[in-house]
DNA sequence: AACCTAGGTTTATTATAATAAACCACGATG
DNA sequence: CATCGTGGTTTATTATAATAAACCTAGGTT
C-alpha cells in the first residue's frame, strides 16, 4: 500500500473497525492492540477519539462494538441506490419460490459489490454480505454485468490475457475463457457460477438495466451444489423474471 | 470536544465522511478544504488515504461519494439487532393499513436511535434515517422506552429536574412532567408525541419486549398533525399489534 | 499569444500524534 | 498477606502528520 500522503491513524482506524465488526462485544482494548500490532497507548488514544465521534460504543465491560455514526453513515451509503428498496420487496417473494438466497450487486471496476440480500433460514450462509467485493468474474453476478459491456470497456478492465485471482479449482483461468463464457451470457440473457467462487456452490444471475437498456445491476440466485440440477431451471426462470421486473423504470445506480 | 489523547485526523475523516454523506457526488477536495476549513494538503492526503481505504470513492470528474467499506461496516452494525429483519418484513405489511411510516428504534442513554424505517411515498419526508439520533424525550418512541424503565435507572439517566433540550414549543420542559406523561404510558401500553420533536407531525409508540418483558426496543407511527384525528385510533391499534407480534421471541439487542 | 486564476500537487517547516517506558490499580496466586 | 501479572492510564521522547507556501497545469480572458 502507498505510503505517500498516507495517514496511519486512518488505515489504523480502518483495522480496528474490521476486527470489532467482526467480533463486537468481544474485544478489549488490549485485544485490539495485540491482534493488530498497535501500541496500546496509541490504541488508548484511538479508541478514546472513535468512541467520541460515536464510531464505536465502549459497553460496561469495557469492551467494544460499532457505533451508531458508522450505521448512519452506512445507510447513506446504500440510500444512493434506489433499487435496493424495490429488490428487498420483490426478491423477499422470489425466494420462497426458490427457496434460495437471492442477492443484488453492481459492478465495480473489476469487482461486484454486494448491495443487498434476501436470504433463507439455512445451516449454512453465504459469507457473501452487503458491502462486500469479490472478484467479478468468479461470480455469476460478475459475469452478467461484465457481458454487456462493450468492447472497448472490457479491454480496458482486462488490458492483457492475465493471471486472474483463482478462488477454486473452477475459477475461470483466462481472458480468453471469460471472452466466451460473456458472450454466452450475452446471447442467452443470463449468467452462470459453477463453483467458481466458492466449492459447492452454484449460481445463475440476470442483469438489471434500465430504461436506456444500459446494465446497472445484478441479481443472483445461490445454491448447493447437489441441488442444482434439480433447481437449475426454476432459479434461471426466476432470476430472470425479477430482473424483468426490477428493470422496469430502474433509476441508475449511483455514478 | 476533550482536547487529550485525541487523534485531530479521525475526527477530520469524520467530518469529511458527514459532508460527503450528505452531498454524495457533489464535492470536490477544495470544496471539502473550504466548507470544513481543513488545509487543502491535510485534503489532499487525507483522501488519498480514504480513497485506498474505501472509505469514499472518487468519481471521474474528480468528486467523491461514500465507498463501499463504509456500507460493510454499517451493514454490520445493523446486523448486530437481527430484531431488524422481523420489523422490515411485518411493518412492511402494517404501514400499507396505516398509510404512514413506521420506525424502529433502540434506546441509547437519553438519545433514541434509530435503527430502521419502513416509509409510505409521501412528498414529506421525515428526516430521521437510520443510525440517526434524538432525544429520547421529545419522541414517542423514547417515551415508550423510559416509561418501562426502573426508578434507580431513570434518575440516574435524568439525575436532576435539569432543562432539556427543547425542539419545539411542545417539547417537555421538565423532568416532572416527563415522569407524569411516563406513568401515564406505562399505564396504557403506549406513548405519543404531538408535535414535540418536529412542529406538525404527531406519532404513536409502543415497545417491543424480550421473553423476560424488558424493554428492548420500540415501534412507532408518524403522522402530519391535520391527520392525527382521524388516524390515531387506527395507528396506536396497529402499533400495539405490531410491537406485540415483534415481542415474541425477541432477541436481545445488541449490548 | 500573453496573462491571469483556480484546483491540485509537491516541498519544507512546525506542531503533534505515535511510541516506549514508566506507572498505577486491582485480582489472582501462593 | 505479600507478590506477581495484567490491563489500563500517564508521561517523555521521537517520528511524522498537518500546515503554509511554493509550484504546476489547464482553462478562461483580453
Amino acid at each position: 500500500m502507498e505510503k505517500k500522503y498516507w495517514v496511519p491513524a486512518l488505515e489504523k482506524a480502518n483495522d480496528v473497525l474490521q476486527l470489532v465488526s467482526e467480533q463486537p462485544s468481544k474485544l478489549k482494548l488490549i485485544d485490539l492492540s495485540k491482534q493488530l500490532g498497535i501500541n496500546k497507548s496509541s490504541m488508548f488514544s484511538l479508541l478514546n477519539t472513535m468512541e467520541a465521534l460515536e464510531w464505536v460504543v465502549r459497553e460496561p465491560e469495557s469492551t467494544y462494538s460499532l457505533g451508531s455514526k458508522l450505521g448512519f453513515i452506512g445507510n447513506a451509503f446504500f440510500k444512493q441506490f434506489s433499487l435496493i428498496d424495490r429488490f428487498r420487496k420483490e426478491a423477499a417473494i422470489t425466494k420462497h419460490t426458490i427457496q434460495e438466497t437471492i442477492q443484488l450487486a453492481k459492478l465495480e471496476q473489476r469487482d461486484v459489490l454486494y448491495l443487498a440480500k434476501e436470504e433463507m433460514p439455512s445451516p449454512v450462509r453465504l459469507s457473501s454480505e452487503p458491502g462486500m467485493k469479490l472478484p467479478a468474474h468468479v461470480t455469476a453476478l460478475g459475469k452478467a454485468m461484465l457481458a454487456s459491456l462493450a468492447e472497448s470497456d472490457f479491454e480496458a478492465l482486462f488490458p492483457e490475457e492475465a493471471l486472474l485471482p483463482e478462488l477454486t479449482p473452477f475459477t475461470i483461468k483466462t481472458r480468453s475463457e471469460l471472452k466466451a463464457q460473456l458472450a454466452a451470457a450475452r446471447a442467452e440473457g443470463f449468467a452462470f457460477d459453477l463453483q467458481e467462487a466458492v466449492m459447492g456452490f452454484c449460481c445463475v444471475a440476470a442483469p438489471i438495466r434500465d430504461a436506456q437498456g444500459r446494465t446497472i445491476a445484478a441479481i443472483s440466485c445461490s445454491m448447493f451444489q447437489h441441488e442444482w440440477e434439480a433447481k437449475r431451471e426454476l432459479a434461471q426462470r426466476e432470476i430472470c423474471a425479477l430482473a424483468a421486473k426490477l428493470s422496469q423504470d430502474a433509476v441508475q445506480v449511483n455514478s
